[in-house]
DNA sequence: TTCACATTTTTGTTGCAACAAAAAAACACG
DNA sequence: CGTGTTTTTTTGTTGCAACAAAAATGTGAA
């Protein structure tokens, strides 16, 4: 237990590590969709799946547990979670807060070469949405609002931020890849990217959280209607 | 990959695993001020210090990395990391933006007996400083602020904010007991508690800010004096 | 001393097997 | 057909050893 002097940006995990690979793979599938929620997650069975031992697919598991991606529903069995409306409430408070933070930070370091990039990202956006690709609509409007948070500089943040996309993306995105059909975004982006442009925080702030509540008035509506699917067919 | 029901109310971790053990037993430690920023934890050494096998003790280490309790400091050694300014910074930015969430949302399940309970701890706290023990103080502290917190009834709310009071606990508790001394937070906590006496949210939260706000610039200032200190002692 | 290099020791990762406990399947009975 | 009950199979946890890589230590020259 010795005092060892701190090696200056060295804190990451180290990505070569088999289970630091097992669970950025398994967290890519869960936001894909290859999973539905229910679907129970064995330690062999991510072990084969990945074609590695028990110890990095164990790894991986048992992070994914504690970011919530997945949970126990027994002693022995873990699961993808139905997410239910007080876990998207909850979500969706912490996510204005904290990406509320992280938008009224990021005006201080907008510079015209995020606007660009910002921009860029915007039109793919359209782009995707135009030609009816949703997976690539959900991954750049989600590269859209994280490269806007990176600029609050703060990692940590970030990464809380990143966990709370994971739990919603693993129950939304692969049962409704349409989700964005609505563009209920387009106008929220432009209102943000114009606030960074001013460098105006508490108008960054408001546009994200304006973003965030029509998502999940869409989300809440989706799930009302799977509910109901659900229902009729038995 | 079958699809299971889902088991109501079983999503948390089982306390009775090895691992499970081993990581609440070190994150006690670290809070308690048992390691110093610098020191090295090797995974063998926990598995002696908790007389268990090295998996649980890799698992503990594990999960204290993701919290960001102990940093990697070079590929294959993991260190309780020395607060700088700038995490210290963020820390408080999120905290504001949670606690003070949590705060006001705790408004509306406020009750006489959690009002009574709030005042006991305050007395707790009170008390503690008179006489001294600093440790209890802090102690005491954290059981007010979650005491409210959990009003909230949001889990996993509380579970990141756990998260922010132990990276900060680990670099300054064992360090600074004598951090409270000075009473910064009594007027904080009657307002605090007068907020969910009248059921004012925003109150709530400005009191919580207030708070946290005072304590940072607290940590802000030892910090700098340790600084000083290191620098004059060479 | 200080720095570079070589050697030794320590360390995390990975894979695996044993075991108890849980889950699933098979069965029996109403 | 459902519904308890028993049997079988599956599963997570734990401990451990081998290995390569990193860290610590030692060595020697300037």
């Amino acid at each position: 237990m010795e005092n060892v002097s701190e090696d200056e940006g060295y804190h990451q995990h180290q990505p070569n590590r088999l289970g630091e690979m097992a669970y950025h793979n398994m967290k890519e599938r869960l936001i894909r969709g290859a999973f539905s929620p229910g679907d129970k997650l064995t330690i062999r069975a991510v072990s084969e799946m990945l074609d590695v031992s028990t110890t990095p697919a164990r790894d991986a598991i048992n992070r994914l547990v504690i970011d919530g991606a997945l949970i126990y529903s027994g002693p022995k069995t873990v699961i993808v979670p139905h997410l239910r409306l007080s876990d998207l409430q909850e979500i969706t408070q912490m996510r204005l807060a904290l990406e509320g933070l992280a938008a009224a930070l990021s005006v201080k370091a907008a510079s015209e070469a995020t606007i660009d990039e910002l921009e860029q990202l915007q039109a793919k956006i359209d782009a995707a949405l135009d030609e009816k690709r949703y997976f690539d609509t959900l991954w750049h409007n989600k590269e859209f609002h994280f490269a806007i948070y990176r600029l609050s500089g703060m990692p940590y943040l970030l990464q809380v931020i990143e966990t709370l996309w994971l739990r919603v993306g693993a129950s939304f995105n692969g049962l409704y890849p349409e989700f964005s059909e609505t563009r209920y975004g387009a106008r929220n982006h432009r209102n943000a990217i114009e606030a960074l442009v001013e460098k105006d925080a508490d108008a960054a702030r408001a546009a994200i959280e304006s973003d965030i509540r029509d998502g999940f008035r869409q989300m809440k509506k989706m799930s009302a209607d799977r509910d109901q699917r659900n229902l009729s067919r038995r």
